[in-house]
DNA sequence: CGATCAATTGACTTAGCTCAAAGCATGTGG
DNA sequence: CCACATGCTTTGAGCTAAGTCAATTGATCG
């Protein structure tokens, strides 16, 4: 269940964290305060990160995919996933609460993949000397407030096929930068994790890409490889509004 | 649809605002330089703030209720809630996009409601200058983020049973700060609100009702009244794992 | 090459949606 | 102050999309 190891001098992640801090106003004194309260952790393929039950934390996703789920009451397997992260994204994951609705959020990897974990009170308080990593952390934030309020919409009232559509138009864009035309890439996850992310069982999520496969939308390859035909037209079957039809 | 005055030199909203930022460290001028970048605005009951194309933003809800909804497609009323928000409430709202997936974002009033409004991007810069209110608004974020992506773990896989006793409890602890007993208070969002904001349909929201009315849990008076006879039972219902049984 | 686990397919059930009608609040005009 | 009009809310009767259970096929790895 993954130790976390105290900062090596001179990591590769290290390294590539100094990198994403904001460029600019950062005094080296502040980024050497920032990386110091860092701890590495290397998950292995479906470890996952333990809980802390006393700090907030900043995980910095050096390399790998990951996926943030809240688990199921009681124990059972699988939970339901509320985003998928992949390399340089910065996860918010709140303490282990016993007394909170939904306190347990964990972080799971999907890849073996090496992270960057820091407390988030003890980062913040360093970061107050530089508003502009205080900034960049926000506006990340913001971004993934932006995305989750996105993925809402998505599950309030959309049918299976739109979902699946969606989730492939949006992989499809973070994996390889594609938004239109045809792709392929590998998909980390299994139809059980699309499943828990989208709200619908693996049976659910198999019968929709055999029906893609068959509207000719999308071919498949061994277990994770997708090649999509045409983005555009999953993009529509997803509704999304591009170019939205005025009012 | 809303007009956005520049700020009166002294509002009471102001005033209010100006006691929200975290104090001790707040130098006057900054606070000042933030004040003069919000504008006020009033919202009647059912209007809306006019989107903005520009600039993502800031609201700061004086006083009232408002519902942050994403809309249709085609301009069909209604729309996606994707957040209630109180008093007192910082509210997001990014900028109106043409390219994004989901680039309409809107804050309609529930109640009559007085609001300060900030561009985003130069009060970010303003706020440059304090490190405290950056990172107010920081955690403040977060605070949404963690709200979101719990609705999002109910819209995944509940029941309508579970969904509505959730809002329910959350309702009571948002509105009187009762987490435990019996509460009573005025729900200022209609049925289909509600359904808006669960994924459900009025019919499902108000048939809900009923069975919790039948149980002897609920009661109401005129259409948003509710007595509440006991929260625990209903956080049961919504099974909100308290005190979660361990692994 | 076989063991194992993921994915697919099929048959059936059901929660929640849709359509339609009837009851109640709430506000307005006489 | 009461009658009425309007728009919420409730209730009823099917219908359908997605879930459940069960069996088969296919991929992956030792």
């Amino acid at each position: 269940m993954a130790t976390i190891s105290p900062l090596p001098p001179a990591t590769a992640g290290l390294a590539a964290f100094r990198a994403a801090l904001p460029a600019g106003t950062g005094d080296a004194p502040t980024a050497d305060r920032l990386c110091a309260l860092g701890g590495a952790a290397y998950l292995a393929r479906g470890e996952q990160l333990s809980p802390d039950p006393q700090d907030d934390r900043l995980v910095w996703l050096v390399s790998g995919a990951a996926k943030l789920i809240a688990p199921y009451a009681g124990g059972a397997p699988g939970g339901q996933i509320l985003a998928f992260h992949f390399a340089g994204d910065l996860v918010s994951v709140p303490r282990l609460s016993t007394t909170e609705p939904c306190g347990d959020f964990r972080l799971v990897a999907l890849d073996d993949c090496e992270l960057l974990i820091f407390p988030a009170g003890s980062f913040l308080d360093a970061a107050q000397g530089d508003p502009a990593v205080l900034r960049s952390v926000l506006t990340r934030s913001l971004q993934a407030l932006h995305r989750s309020r996105t993925r809402m919409m998505q599950m309030g009232h959309k049918s299976a096929a739109a979902r699946i559509a969606d989730f492939l138009v949006a992989m499809a864009e973070r994996l390889t930068g594609c938004t239109a035309g045809p792709c392929s890439f590998s998909l980390p996850m299994s139809r059980r994790d699309i499943g828990d992310a989208l709200g619908l069982t693996i049976e659910t999520v198999s019968r929709q890409f055999t029906e893609l496969r068959e509207a000719g939308l999308v071919a498949t390859e061994g277990r994770s490889k997708v090649c999509l035909s045409d983005v555009g037209a999953l993009a529509r079957i997803a509704g999304r509004q591009q170019g939205s039809p005025k009012i």
